[in-house]
This record gives C-alpha cells, structure tokens and sequence, in this order.
DNA sequence: TGCTATTTGTTACATTCGTAACTGTTGAAA
DNA sequence: TTTCAACAGTTACGAATGTAACAAATAGCA
C-alpha cells in the first residue's frame, strides 16, 4: 500500500531553473578550463578582461552593468587586472569620482587571444549542439526579451 | 584615426556561457523571491528538499549526484532541513556508512506547498515566453543530451 | 584472515561573495 | 552659499563555497 502523493508532483530535472543552472553551469565550467590555466584567471576578472577590451575605455560602473555583476566584484576583478598590468586606470579630469579603464598593451593581447579562444569555443559548442544550436539561442533570446520587459 | 583592432572582436551579450549564465541567474533568482521569504530556504536546501520529495528515501550521495550539487553542500543542506525537523536520517540496516533521508510530516508539507509553488511558476514562466518557451527546452534538451556523451 | 583501496559523509581551512557601511565627490535645491 | 541627497568606488564583515583532509565503514583480494 503506497502513500497518497499530489497528482502533479516536481520531477527536479524537468525544472527549468535547475535545468538552466545546470546547463550553464556545465558550459561555464567547460569553457573555463580553455582558459583558466593558461591565463590564471577568475570568471569575474575574464568578464572584466572582455568588456573592457569591447569598450576600449569604461568605468567600472559600465563594466558592472555591462557584465551583469555586482559593483564589489567588478571593484576586486579591476584591482586584479590592474596589479597583472592589464588594465590602467586613468581619473576623469571633470568628475574626480569616476576612473577611466583601459587595457595595457599586455591586457590587449591577452584579450586578443582570449577573445579568438572565446569565439572558437563557441563556433565549436553551436557545431555540436544539435540543429546548430538555433533552439538554445531563440530560447535566450526569449527569456532575454523577458527580462528588458 | 583609430586603433586597429581584430576582425572578429567578441561582444560579450552575445557569447553563449554568458548569455546562458545571466538568464539562468536571472531566472532562479525569480523564482527564488517565490521561496525564499515565505520558507527561509536557500538554494541547496532547496534542492535538497526536492530531491527528497521525489525519490521519498534517498542516500546523501544520491542528492548529490541527482541534484548536481557539491557532497559538502549536500551535507550542510542536509544538516539545516534536520534541524529544521523536516528531514529525517536514519541509518542503514546493512552499510552504517549510509543513512538514509527521507521527510518528515512537516517536511512533505513544505515539499508539496514548494512543489506546487515551483509548478505554478514554471507554467507561468513558459507562459511568457515566446513560442511558450519550446526554443528553451529544445535548447535546454541539446545541451543535456550533450553532456551525457 | 589480513591488508589495502574505496566509499560515505563530515569538517577545517582558505577563498569568494554579497550586504552594508564607508570615503570622497558632485549635483540640486533652498 | 549652504545643505543634503545621490553617485563612484572601496572595504569590513559575515555567510557561503570548494578543496583537501579526515574518520568510519566496507569491499576486494591475496
């Protein structure tokens, strides 16, 4: 005789938010190890690495936005890069609280090469991916498209 | 006149383990305002509870692996839903290495209220999402299937 | 039986992270 | 001009995390 349970009960792998948590976590993780151990970076600081190689010149306020993280980690990822002699940081002649980031010749060329590392892996994981991945990046969009709104 | 820079530079919105982390952070932090307030859980614990709840017994290793969550985490969640009195552990008969954790009275409550709550969310979620969210699942799917191999 | 390797689960330690508080600066209103 | 709110960025502190070491138990095999 088994116990009564609710009709429509949580399959955890079904879930999307676990399923989207695991899924990214998993292709972070994979793509991370292309990197990690060569250049000796964090996840924060390579987000940090990318958005100012994109933007050639921002704050850290940018960055955080930018890069969806939070001010704190953009704050420590910054000073990491800029004692690797990365990132320079210049202050704003007008608005003595904003500094200017940008890359060092050094911090150009990693991003150069982490940046071609970066597309490689991800023209990789769309061959891979079933229907070239065409599915997942609609599905990010949509949620994507969720969020602004 | 301007600096010269790579052909293909990469733009950050648009590479894949950024994109996928941002929305599954955005998305379990959604749904974790449904929980987190009106049940103090935390994510693992979370996790945890669910795992629980779906398989009605269950060894710590088994969460572990079903819920691909860290054992040391495993271990504390299941620590805090014990003290909590909505876990029990009991030992086995055959290995005392294992116990076994299933939920107590209060504990399936919890389960069934969280379970519905995380249904509801989820129907309203695939709801929003264009084309009722099939592009993510099919996304979500070729990831998975990706992983196994 | 003995010996070693493996497994289950916990804990110690260092690192990472977020909240909140803080400094220094600017803007805006009285 | 004074005053107060808002903003850029840093730091202190507590909470959460992962790595590695650990204890206890079992399995495999000679």
């Amino acid at each position: 005789m088994s116990h009564p349970r609710p009709d429509q009960e949580l399959v955890l792998e079904n879930f999307l938010p676990y399923r989207l948590n695991r899924a990214a976590e998993a292709i972070s993780q994979e793509f991370s190890r292309l990197y990690r151990h060569q250049y000796d970076l964090t996840r924060p600081e390579w987000r940090c690495l990318a958005t100012v190689g994109q933007y050639r010149t921002v704050t850290a306020t940018a960055v955080a936005r930018h890069s969806a993280m939070h001010k704190t980690k953009v704050s420590r990822a910054v000073a990491a890069l800029g004692k690797r002699r990365w990132l320079l940081r210049t202050e704003d002649e007008g608005d003595r609280r904003i500094e200017h980031l940008r890359l060092t010749a050094s911090g150009l060329a990693a991003y150069n090469e982490l940046s071609a590392v970066a597309q490689a892996y991800q023209e990789r994981l769309l061959k891979e991916l079933r229907g070239g991945g065409a599915d997942l990046q609609k599905g990010l969009a949509a949620i994507e498209l969720r969020l602004k709104t």
